[in-house]
DNA sequence: ATGGTAGGAAGCCTA
């Protein structure tokens, strides 16, 4: 069974993007972030077409969630829970072949000294709290999508000029690393421990060309889930064509039990 | 070199 997570930034932009590469790849499942989209206009068809099965948690102008699946779609969650008034669009949660599939898109946090960031760290609390939960289930869990935390140095070009940054601020990693010990391992590190990789490179300043990136896309996977990891990867393809979004696929591969 | 680019919405905000 292979997962992905992609932040496509603008599926109407996108979609031509992300049908060639689920074409290519075979993903069973892809969890997508920052549709920019209602649920009305998402594309359907193109995907539909393919044979997948569409979940959506849509939003007009930001944000924006959703999962792909060959198989079947149980939704189990639209919003995460813990809040009661938590208007953005930023997490969806479905049982997928006995697998339970969380798709998340994290507050970006910046700048730091804003309500952005209590808004971060706040989320990212009811993360933690909610994936406590899921452990104990005992199930195959996948918590996969755009984090906006670079766990270490190692994930940053640049860790001096990134050490105030929202994505790479001590209290963000400190909630990434708390997350972690709940119990989940994050499947490219766990293949790749010594690998210097990103998943995002920003539009701006030729950052793409100098390979001046960050790893902030992850996916963390339960005990039964990374008991069955047979593969990993960070499919920098998509982020060198034409018209591309500022993220790249991240992916997995777990055993069929 | 304190900018730069991209997307969506409306004449700025988010990333």
């Amino acid at each position: 069974m292979k997962i992905a997570t992609w932040n496509v930034n603008s599926i109407k932009i996108r979609v031509a993007h992300l049908v060639e590469w689920v074409k290519e790849t075979g993903m069973d499942v892809v969890l997508l972030q920052e549709l920019k989209s209602t649920n009305d206009a998402f594309p359907r068809e193109p995907l539909e077409d393919l044979g997948y099965n569409i979940a959506l948690v849509g939003q007009k102008t930001y944000n924006g969630v959703g999962i792909l699946s060959r198989y079947p779609i149980d939704v189990e969650y639209q919003a995460l829970p813990g809040s009661q008034d938590d208007e953005q669009a930023r997490y969806i949660e479905a049982i997928i072949n006995r697998v339970r599939v969380c798709c998340l898109y994290l507050p970006n946090g910046n700048p730091i000294d804003s309500e952005k960031f209590t808004y971060k760290l706040a989320w990212m609390d009811r993360l933690i709290a909610h994936a406590r939960t899921l452990f104990a289930y005992e199930d195959a869990v996948v918590l996969g999508g755009d984090f906006n935390v670079c766990p270490t140095d190692e994930d940053v070009y640049d860790p001096d000029g990134f050490a105030g940054d929202a994505l790479c601020h001590p209290d963000s990693r400190a909630r990434y690393r708390s997350l972690c010990h709940v119990g989940y391992t994050d499947a490219f590190r766990a293949l790749y421990p010594q690998h210097h990789a990103y998943s995002f490179w920003d539009y701006q300043a030729g950052c793409w060309n100098k390979d001046h990136g960050l790893r902030i896309d992850h996916l963390l996977l339960s005990p039964q889930a990374a008991d069955r990891l047979t593969a990993v990867g960070i499919d920098k393809g998509p982020r060198g064509k034409e018209r591309p979004s500022d993220h790249t696929p991240v992916w997995c591969e777990l055993e069929e039990r």
